[in-house]
DNA sequence: AATATAGCTGTAAGCGGTTACAGTAAATTA
DNA sequence: TAATTTACTGTAACCGCTTACAGCTATATT
């Protein structure tokens, strides 16, 4: 590959001015420019990155950690990500950490030794080690899809929030028993959003005079089977509940096929309410009625914000709370009695 | 940041010595690395990658540009690529082209010029162009999901058998009548999925002595609402097939859906039958019946044969194909009549 | 006409590593 | 004991770029 020497010899001019026309400097004349053009488009000359950053100390690549990309939420949310780093030049690195702290803080590390100019993050659970790791490493971070009580920049959604008003459209429809399928409880005691949507799910209850049942609160882990084997279980015995809200929608879609192998029918019997607005959730039959989370905007936005951050440009705000809403299909219906 | 310089100085060796020790080179005694080590730990040194790429021209980094990361097919090819990439402590560069030919040559240009070692290619359509590009800027390459004409690496499935075993499974069932969505055709005539899977769908037919009917050929985008509107079409009239093959599982859900809305049952009066083999299928009412796709694997395996390529290891065969699988589950039935 | 200024250009010193090559001290060999 | 080999170690060139600084014209100013 042709080399900005190679480049400076075709053109009769030295390195820095050849620098200086890729870096669009106003210090080389008009003529200086052409020579250096011609000869470059003629050696097919690009200037290397790798040389770039070194010199810049800047890699204009993004670093970007997510649980697991092959969850359409991480997907959607990653899309929008790339789009946004696409229009300011961008690269991303994509690493999946399972949401384990290892493989999360080894990613990081890797990613700091590759001089990225900053990390958008999207774990489960933002800890204090991982609040520290940042700090420490003076690295500039943005968290997306969560929210923390710790002094980092996020973008996400109000899931206390969330999750009340998804109960309280239950309690609207006449619905009484209401269960929940929640995410996995870390025990420590950290933001972390299946403790938020436990939480709003509780308080809709409480302030609606309903009595909450254990038995109709269940933990499962995003999946379909969990979500399926979760309502499988809050559905036998004889007291059921006549609607079940779990928190993401591929746990709603393992929850709908629980109901009606159990016998019953949805929304008919039961009625069941996603989470998330994934595209596939008006796939299903019947169509899923949900929470919509701004996936895409979570991820623009993020990505928005961080490049602003690299940029040095003023924010206005750190912490920014996307709107949810609640998408009426088809998965939930009044309750009979 | 600790330079290789600042841990030479505190170790009191040169950085010819720092950097032997962290490529693991024999010509270090066994103090000087105890030396170095301490030192590095102290300053919490790690080696600049930008630096390193620069000297060793090799970024052990590998570009990765798929049509659509949130497209739930892509996100598992990619799950494959990433996993393996990490064993082999490799980074990926994630561009999403939308199939889009600018967007791919861009994509290329950019991690070209950032010096990849390597690119997994994944679009829908494989051209001459992209042949040529690839060859001429001598860019190491593999196709995913993807096979071609070119004399260029790839791993992928049989799409033509695929598409064959799909319609003689539904011929076995007593289906006569049976409809195509297929995704878009380009008008070149290059190797391309939905090419060959239609030529498989109508060698199957022809094999086996049934008519092929134009009306039971649909063109749809592999997007829900395509599949949707491709089935709706199809259903209306009086003869309507009695099975219906998308050729991916999202459109097979839009498919289903369009039986129900057109008052008909699937599989009742109509069976519906999928391609890819996404998580989702099994979550479906009815589940999906599905040509099942590795698509896991062929992101790994195709990640492995890459890296090999960098290592100069002998590869037994550039070319994979790799098995697909007739996936049974509820959305297929016997033909009533 | 002498001087100041504006506008451009090139030299060279980095950026943080790798590695060829030469050098040195200790261990082997003759 | 001298010569050779072995086992390290350091110097310096290089990877391809950016940029401070100095220098050089041509023009403007007085």
């Amino acid at each position: 590959m042709a080399t900005i020497d190679d480049v400076a010899k075709l053109a009769g001019v030295s390195i820095a001015t050849v620098s200086r026309v890729f870096n669009n400097s106003p210090l080389v004349s008009e003529k200086a420019r052409q020579k250096v053009l011609k000869a470059a488009e003629e050696l097919g000359y690009k200037p290397s990155m790798p040389a770039r950053s070194l010199a810049m100390k800047k890699t204009n690549t993004i670093g970007l950690i997510v649980p697991d990309i092959s969850n359409p939420y991480y997907a959607e949310v990653v899309r929008g990500i790339e789009d946004v780093c696409n229009i300011y030049k961008y690269n991303i690195t994509l690493c999946n950490a399972d949401n384990k702290r290892e493989k999360e803080f080894q990613y990081i590390e890797m990613l700091k030794n590759r001089w990225v100019d900053g990390i958008i993050f999207h774990c489960d659970y933002f800890s204090k080690e991982h609040y520290e790791v940042f700090k420490n490493d003076n690295i500039k971070v943005v968290l997306a899809g969560r929210t923390t009580k710790f002094d980092v920049p996020y973008v996400g959604i109000d899931n206390f929030k969330a999750a009340y008003d998804a109960v309280n459209y239950l309690v609207s429809l006449g619905h009484k028993r209401i269960g929940i399928i929640h995410g996995p409880l870390d025990d420590m005691k950290e933001t972390i959003d299946s403790v938020d949507r436990l939480k709003g799910y509780k308080q809709a209850l409480i302030d609606n005079g309903l009595p909450i049942y254990d038995k109709f609160i269940k933990e499962a882990n995003f999946k379909y089977k969990g979500g399926y084997n979760a309502a499988m279980e809050m559905l036998k015995g004889e007291m059921r509940p006549t609607a079940i809200f779990a928190i993401s929608d591929i746990m709603a879609m393992g929850a709908i096929n629980a109901v009606f192998d159990s016998g019953l029918s949805c929304p008919e019997d039961i009625s069941v309410m996603g989470f998330d607005n994934i595209d596939l959730s008006e796939a299903t039959r019947p169509s899923l009625t949900t929470v919509s989370q701004p996936m895409y905007e979570i991820g623009a936005v993020a990505a928005r914000m961080l490049i602003k951050m690299l940029n040095g440009e003023e924010i206005d705000d750190y912490q920014i709370i996307l709107k949810h809403k609640i998408v009426v299909r088809n998965s939930c219906m009044s309750s009979k009695k």
